[in-house]
DNA sequence: ACTAAAACATGATTTAAGTCATTTTTTTAA
DNA sequence: TTAAAAAAATGACTTAAATCATGTTTTAGT
């Protein structure tokens, strides 16, 4: 059975018989998209279901203004829109953007929807990671609104630590290589806020190397910044 | 049948037959709260499925420095504790307290899930119900983290006349009565500054009233400074 | 390998919003 | 009805972060 390891954070395949799985297998389309390619935009028609394989994606909400707005980064076994979007005459509210080179594996939207039909136990399962998403996206909110540019910054290290890094020898690494820019568009912070800060933060040796190879070495000074010891984790 | 017309945010009942729909009858239990009451607190285990029948609910995320924040204003036929809260062993992430006097009708956790697991097109409706919140959340976080005091007040409001305001002769009548406490939860910012903006807000004549019966009297002027020209709804 | 273009860094200055302090108004409960 | 408490309004002052300006480093494409 192809591609059940990479399910792991959204165990699909786990649910369906076998002869289903053989026919959902027929249907995965795998798609490689290069550095900074869109995978769709906002307003895009939705026809397909999405899955991180390799590299990583981040979903973003553009404005006009110049400012887009990253609302998440997707590493492999991520899926994505499986919102709203999945409905009938829907629109992609928002655009997937390869960060570094990647692979997605892609269902269609109708095949999809009857696995939901004839599978609860499969539709439970996105009910449930939908309700995660939704109370990370509220976190998140909760994080961001209401603190200050350190503050906000030292979370989303933390939240990039947990769900893009991977362990190394000096702490943990951050695989996906992002820009300044990044930064500042998850944190609502300028660009030139968010290079200071980070400067601070690599005097304080609370993170070592450039973007292309960031090092968090110090996650519990970071995790002291984003939840002091008078707010709750 | 019962409570059926409340139910049109949600139509839970369209979808069950006779018999299923006369037994989750028989299962709903219907609560009323007192101003300033407690549904659920953080932590607490999941144990009902709510759905709000009469008056309002905020949804808050509280924190041990005092600042809480209200992450939704809830009105009649919203259900709440709908996400990961309604799986096994969970436990609320946030709280449910009662702004006005509000009535809520309660289904038992294990019904709900029973009524899921055998009706597919209810688990779809769940699906596009928390895709739609989840969209929400990040259409929010994105209007509060990225612009100014003002056009975060402005946003919020206009998220309150239409989820929670009915029409009135002069504009726009927000009911659920907030103090600017609750506005300044739900933007992050300073009970001052949010005095401040509703101020000038009141002398540019874009709202009339104070808050225990505020009117929203020239929604495009809001609707400007919440989105203004060059950047999009 | 070299050039152009991004991305990064840093300083000077401005400004929006936070903080603190005080007064007025509204709400609540005795 | 009145007293006490909570909420709202307003002013003076401070500060964090935005803005603007400029130089440096890194990355990407020919």
């Amino acid at each position: 059975m192809p591609h059940q390891d990479l399910l792991r954070k959204f165990p699909l395949f786990a649910y369906l018989s076998e002869s289903e799985a053989r026919l959902l297998a027929k249907e995965i389309r795998e798609v490689t998209y290069g550095k900074s390619e869109y995978i769709f935009r906002e307003g895009d028609p939705t026809e397909w279901f999405h899955i991180v394989k390799k590299g990583t994606v981040k979903c973003i909400k553009s404005s006009q203004d110049g400012r887009d707005m990253t609302l998440k980064v997707l590493t492999p076994g991520d899926l994505f829109c499986c919102e709203a979007a999945v409905f009938e005459g829907s629109s992609h509210p928002g655009c997937a953007k390869v960060l570094d080179q990647a692979t997605v594996l892609r269902i269609p939207k109708k095949r999809y929807l009857e696995i939901l039909r004839k599978n609860p136990d499969v539709a439970l399962e996105v009910i449930q990671y939908l309700g995660e998403r939704l109370r990370e996206a509220q976190e998140h909110a909760k994080a961001q609104v209401f603190h200050r540019a350190e503050r906000r910054l030292a979370a989303i290290l933390l939240s990039l630590a947990t769900k893009a890094g991977t362990p190394a020898p000096d702490g943990i690494r951050i695989q996906a290589k992002l820009t300044r820019r990044d930064l500042a568009d998850m944190t609502g912070l300028t660009v030139e806020t968010t290079t200071r800060i980070m400067g601070r933060f690599k005097t304080d040796k609370l993170v070592i190397g450039k973007m292309k190879n960031l090092v968090i070495c110090n996650l519990q000074g970071l995790k002291d910044l984003a939840y002091p010891p008078n707010s709750a984790p």
